[in-house]
DNA sequence: TCTGGGGTCCTAGGACCC
DNA sequence: TCTGGGGTCCTAGGACCC
């Protein structure tokens, strides 16, 4: 749905999340520099969001915990508990229905809405966003920022503008001001890699983007030029829509070794493992995988996926582990093994898979066949032995 | 002393078909 | 004699976001 009309869109995006759903628990962490990070002897030690007062110091997502810890001593750190932060996510939505049907969740703590119509010129935006603002914070004790824009991509931009607790309006004729200064990699879109490549052409300030050509940004940059010229220059149609959250494309699951791994009956261990963390959630949401992909982070971080369609839908712990299972015989080059993950793509609903399986399932011989000859060519190539690793467990 | 885990979207090349 | 072009599917990788 596209639309020419004036639109007003709130973004709403909640203040250091984690942290504050955290000290909404436990009052006495408010005022405190806290760190949500994951295990250190695990190697997992990084900040995953940290509370204003840690970020004072110095503190930033992603960084190494005895980095945080060496500028901020006095840092609390926590482990996350993600149960608690999906719930306090539910209400927030369900709050934010109050205010517009067309709610636009785009990650745990963030949400465009669209009150266009909702508001029916009853009172101003500003004044509801003050309303939205100060009920999230009466009712769950949580701090967000809210942009206040035509469009999404200037919402998103305003709502990023003040932190914490602000409201920001952004109007189309105020971006010469407020937007043009900004430095390009502020620009919701642009990372680093982005940034460099602009950079490169003498784009520095998102302004520079603005008045660059048009035609020759496509040239240079391609499609993504083009669509983040039209975003500088507050060009974004994109509609808010309920149902983007609802049809997700995949689900998977990985995770860090606590040590690099290089024998195969230990990291068939782990795909079991992260094959019963993966069906369940197949399960809870009534889908079934056409398409699995094995996910190999190397000791020296090189990244490979390898992916492989199935005739079948499955959805079984079993049926994800042996399919895993064979991506890594197939594709495992021996060396040690940082992280592993499965991920399920080409996500179908589940009456709509019986119905196929039905129609398909004389296959099931055949898929047996192609992987008994996947084998047989890996037997080829690498000789027996690392075959027969594979096959430890039978 | 480094760098998690959950995702989305886009691109590009090769296979295959007409 | 030796050469086409378009369309779709599949796989892999990269960039980005929270």
């Amino acid at each position: 749905m596209r639309t020419s009309k004036r639109r007003i869109i709130f973004h709403i995006d909640m203040n250091s999340f984690y942290a504050s759903v955290e000290m909404a628990n436990n009052p006495s962490l408010k005022g405190k520099p806290l760190a949500i990070a994951g295990n250190v002897e695990e190697r997992k030690g990084i900040v995953i969001t940290s509370s204003y007062e840690a970020r004072a110091k110095g503190v930033k997502t992603t960084m190494p915990l005895w980095q945080a810890k060496r500028l901020c001593p006095e840092l609390i750190v926590k482990p996350p508990q993600f149960e608690l932060y999906r719930n306090a996510s539910r209400t927030i939505f369900e709050l934010l229905q109050d205010y517009s049907p067309l709610v636009e969740p785009v990650s745990i703590d963030e949400a465009y809405l669209d009150i266009t119509t909702a508001l029916q010129n009853q009172e101003p935006p500003i004044k509801t966003a003050q309303r939205l603002q100060q009920q999230l914070k009466q009712k769950l004790d949580l701090p967000c920022s809210i942009g206040i824009a035509p469009n999404k991509f200037l919402a998103k931009m305003a709502s990023d503008m003040k932190k914490p607790m602000g409201i920001t309006v952004l109007r189309k004729r105020e971006i010469q001001q407020t937007l043009w200064p900004l430095d390009v990699g502020e620009m919701h879109g642009v990372g680093s890699k982005t940034k460099e490549k602009l950079n490169g052409i003498g784009i520095a300030a998102i302004g520079d983007l603005a008045r660059f050509d048009r035609k020759l940004i496509k040239q240079k940059m391609g499609n993504i030029g083009e669509k983040l010229w039209d975003r500088a220059n507050g060009i974004d149609d994109r509609a808010v829509d309920p149902e983007a959250w609802s049809d997700f494309k995949s689900i998977g699951s990985s995770t860090t070794l606590p040590k690099d791994i290089d024998t195969e009956p230990k990291l068939n261990e782990v795909l079991y493992y992260l094959a019963e963390s993966v069906s369940p959630k197949l399960r809870r949401k009534k889908v079934l995988t056409q398409n699995v992909q094995l996910t190999i982070r190397y000791g020296n971080r090189k990244t490979i996926t390898r992916s492989r369609k199935l005739d079948n839908p499955i959805q079984t712990v079993e049926e994800l582990y042996t399919a895993a299972k064979f991506l890594l015989i197939a594709h495992w080059d021996g060396k040690p093994v940082r992280l592993l993950g499965i991920t399920a793509m080409d996500l179908v609903q589940k009456k709509a898979a019986v119905k196929q399986l039905d129609l398909f399932s004389y296959q099931d011989d055949t898929q047996d066949e192609k992987l008994y000859n996947t084998i047989e060519k890996l037997k080829d190539k690498y000789g027996d032995t690392v075959i027969k690793k594979g096959h430890h467990e039978n």
